[in-house]
DNA sequence: ACGTAGACGCAACCGATGGTTGCGGTACGC
DNA sequence: GCGTACCGCAACCATCGGTTGCGTCTACGT
């Protein structure tokens, strides 16, 4: 099963770079395919793809598979699961603090600048 | 108004980088805090929550303002309101895609290792 | 069988960025 | 007026996305 732990932080890290998403978006798109093929499509060169790839995998993303002279890259969609699920979570966490902050702005707008008199919890590290 | 214009790339970037968000979180905690003040409560210097404050504010998610000899930040709640729409449907579309690779991963394991019969792309050779 | 071309890996390098330290300016409190 | 606290600027370092160059290995054509 290859339990890798996937922190929502290292996922977001993983999944944050706009080149990373793209290489993901083509690997889902065909499947199986090499990074020189990736690259073939993409404004970067085969070592950049490389690179992501290296990432995407550290990250248990995606995979390779030597075949030949050449690797083919598959996403392992249980672990993509993971990955849109913690998105989706982290997007619902900023969803409810934006409530939050609006009700709360609108709230200090009708008082009229009540001195930011909220020290309630802070959490550090 | 001051309507920039955030698009999605530029949001996830912004709010890729963890710190960055971990000053988000502080600034909405408390309302309106100075540079200084958030920096007590983080892992890092003041300096380095300058910078990214000076990002956010390029991005339209925090302002400042000056009173005396601090500056006092807060979020804007309007371009934050885009920031979630944003990550929400960045999400949304993940989820998407991870459905079809799903029902496709299952439909391959079900007909026994099709040898990846998904040519749809580019497989020069 | 051999040579060449394609696909990969490694390493050096560059620019941007997250982070630090150090310093100088300026407003506040005494 | 003096010290202190808060800020801004600049230099510096490490990491990272990206490139170029080179070496290696595999596959294919003749």
């Amino acid at each position: 099963m290859t339990r890798h732990v996937i922190s929502d932080d290292a996922l977001l890290e993983a999944v944050a770079d706009s080149s990373r998403r793209r290489v993901l978006d083509l690997i889902l798109a065909s499947g199986e395919v090499t990074p020189t093929a990736l690259a073939a499509e993409l404004p970067f060169t085969r070592q950049a793809v490389a690179k992501h790839l290296a990432v995407l995998d550290r990250a248990g993303l995606v995979e390779g598979r030597r075949t030949g002279r050449e690797v083919r890259y598959s996403v392992r969609p249980e672990h993509l699961d993971v990955a849109a699920r913690a998105m989706a979570r982290v997007a619902a966490r900023w969803d409810a603090r934006l409530e939050a902050i609006k009700s709360m702005a609108e709230a200090r707008a009708r008082l009229g600048t009540t001195s930011t008199t909220k020290g309630n919890h802070v959490r550090r590290r």
